[in-house]
DNA sequence: AGTCTAAACGGACCACGGTCCGCTTCTATT
DNA sequence: AATAGAAGCGGACCGTGGTCCGTTTAGACT
């Protein structure tokens, strides 16, 4: 018998054992409660892998850092945000006009960051990297701008539409006095500037 | 005698002990020696203390943390660069007119800050602050919108402006392919965009 | 059921940032 | 010169992220 058809066909993932699948649930499962009940800044790798019940070394197998664990529980919430950015309700979803939806994409972003920034420190560059270049916003504020016939270096532009919506950014902001009203009036702003939006 | 003298005044920086400011420059020098023939990730607090003939603990009292100790190191290239700014030749110097000066301004900031990304990350939020709520790049750009008549938030839309030049946006861009020179192309037609200028 | 191997596991171990506290040294005052 | 006490010093010590490696186990094939 000629080898089982079993050769070739370079299977990327080689899929991942029973027991490192359930553990990497366990971890998960952990690490989101600790963090939602301690803070980020008070949870360790090592209590992570006490409460899911396994040693430290698994954790580090599974996440490879820190960053790479944190990077998985901001995962979780900030893949709900983007189903809503992708098919929910408009004006932040599809079906309203690409300024409304820009507008409700600045708000929306700017809240969510505000929201999890911690965790978006804690996960550091892990946190960003996506599919190949860019990240999921980047690619969705360049889709709105050429929906709205902007011309110029798309990428370039909406990386400059995204950078004021950085943590260190906004909360150097805060720490100066900055209501979130006035950083979103003035995104808004720079929107128009950028767009040339009446 | 009615205490000579010597009650109120609330004297803030209770100057430093001779030997402190001895210990202080000689740290902050093997720092600079070992960043530089090292590089920033490599230096360990320790490894400083040793190279400065001092404990570890005098690095952390006089420097307060690593962070604190690389934003020091920051602080000598920094100046010299706001030198420039303030007092230097034109373009970047006074004297061009604004619209000059802004573009001269992004050049040197996005080259001066690639330059130093490393020790600038490693200073983290300790590198920004300075004399107050602004940092000096903040109140440049804010002071040159001014002049180019531009009306809006100005502190807001100065952050705008700066916020692409930062590190992580800097470096995200970079890894994904966008070679300097598109980047600076892409900042000054932000510039023109937020500023309105032909 | 038995065997064999790659994958996974766990926890001792290491390096580094940061703290603490008992001892030393400056410097103002007399 | 002597004194007092605040400021500074050093290095042992601690917690945490991350690594290593000897042992265990899933699961594919027989």
């Amino acid at each position: 018998m000629p080898e089982p058809l079993l050769l070739p066909m370079a299977d990327q993932p080689p899929v991942e054992r029973a027991d490192a699948a359930r553990n990497r649930e366990a971890l998960l499962c952990a690490a989101r409660r600790l963090v939602e009940e301690r803070g980020v800044g008070c949870v360790t790798m090592e209590a992570v892998a006490a409460a899911a019940g396994v040693g430290k070394g698994t954790v580090f197998r599974r996440f490879e850092s820190r960053e790479g664990l944190m990077a998985a529980v901001l995962d979780f919430s900030e893949s709900a945000w983007q189903a809503s950015v992708i098919s929910g309700p408009p004006p932040l979803g599809p079906g309203a006009d690409p300024w409304d939806r820009l507008i409700a994409f600045g708000r929306s972003r700017l809240e969510t960051t505000l929201l999890h920034a911690d965790l978006i420190q804690a996960a550091g560059a892990s946190g960003s990297r996506a599919a190949g270049a860019y990240s999921f916003t980047a690619m969705h504020v360049q889709h709105l701008l050429a929906e709205l016939g902007v011309d110029g270096d798309l990428p370039v532009l909406a990386t400059a539409l995204l950078a004021p919506l950085e943590v260190p950014i906004l909360e150097r902001q805060q720490a100066g006095g900055f209501p979130v009203e006035r950083l979103l009036t003035g995104w808004e702003d720079l929107a128009r500037r950028v767009t040339g939006h009446a």
